[in-house]
DNA sequence: TGACAATAAGTGTTGTAACACTTAATATTA
DNA sequence: TAATATTAAGTGTTACAACACTTATTGTCA
């Protein structure tokens, strides 16, 4: 590590805490993926939510998923899902029907036009994540996601 | 850990890689962390963006910094740091003036108020992240800490 | 069964993020 | 030193995020 965080935001004085070191460098090291990310998707057309929303409709298959479904799925939490499937429905990547017993649901569902995009991004991501992940190699990948949970399963 | 990241977003299949599930990791841990923040911040009618460009202001003193500067320390990038400054003068917690021998320059500068305001949050930010870190102990947090910066070392 | 609570989705509105473009001041150099 | 490049800041515009509020449908139970 040639950097430390205190240099690369040029911060005259050191963390108070531990604690502190981490909120900021979470928060560092997600914008900087977030940024990669959506430099990636950019020729695509779509934003990294809207990628997420993608990839979750092709997780549920041809059953599709009723709106707050997924928004609960999302990786960082959306208060208006409905108009980000407006946009997705105006894109043609996604349909959206009311089809259930219960009229109240809507089911979000990726269409034809949806997946093919998704397959053309599959490679792309996969070859981002390597080239923003691949050179902590396994074991430290590992331990990070570990610590990365802990962090989330607070009392 | 109770509960993996695969059934917190209650996905069907595992990730494709080591990588996929640091990336997704590190977006869902630094949302968790962020909304929790915002939620700190709420009752004192900041956002944590403008949270981070008062805590630079602070760290650079009575000398102030440039507007650009202040972005470049911010710990995610903004692309418009001209109104997110706008808003603090307009909260009475930022100065900004064209003061330098070199006239294209702005120094933005804490007032008296937003110093108080900071001197305020201190602790409270402080609780906040013991809540939402403390758990982990010194030690993990260092490995965290250290893993994140491999992380943005990437070569 | 009729009133009321609960749930799912959508709407209205405001503020902010994002991106490209413009203006102003200083450096550079032919 | 005049022309051009570079740097700093600001502006215009679009789209999206956030939050509170409304509507529609179903569940609950006196």
């Amino acid at each position: 590590m040639s950097i430390t965080l205190q240099e690369e935001l040029r911060q005259s004085k050191p963390f108070p805490s531990p604690e502190a070191e981490a909120a900021v460098s979470l928060a560092r090291t997600a914008a900087c993926l977030d940024h990669a990310t959506a430099e990636m998707l950019r020729p695509y057309g779509i934003t990294a939510t809207q990628y997420n929303v993608l990839r979750i409709l092709r997780g549920a298959g041809p059953q599709g998923l009723c709106r707050n479904e997924v928004r609960d799925r999302m990786v960082a939490p959306v208060p208006d899902a409905t108009r980000l499937l407006d946009r997705l429905v105006f894109l043609g990547l996604v349909t959206r029907d009311r089809d259930t017993p219960d009229r109240r649901y809507v089911t979000a569902r990726l269409t034809e036009a949806g997946a093919t995009l998704l397959a053309e991004l599959d490679p792309v991501v996969a070859a981002g994540n390597q080239r923003l992940l691949g050179h902590l190699g396994a074991e430290r990948l590992r331990a990070l996601i570990d610590l990365l949970a802990e962090v989330r399963a607070r009392p």
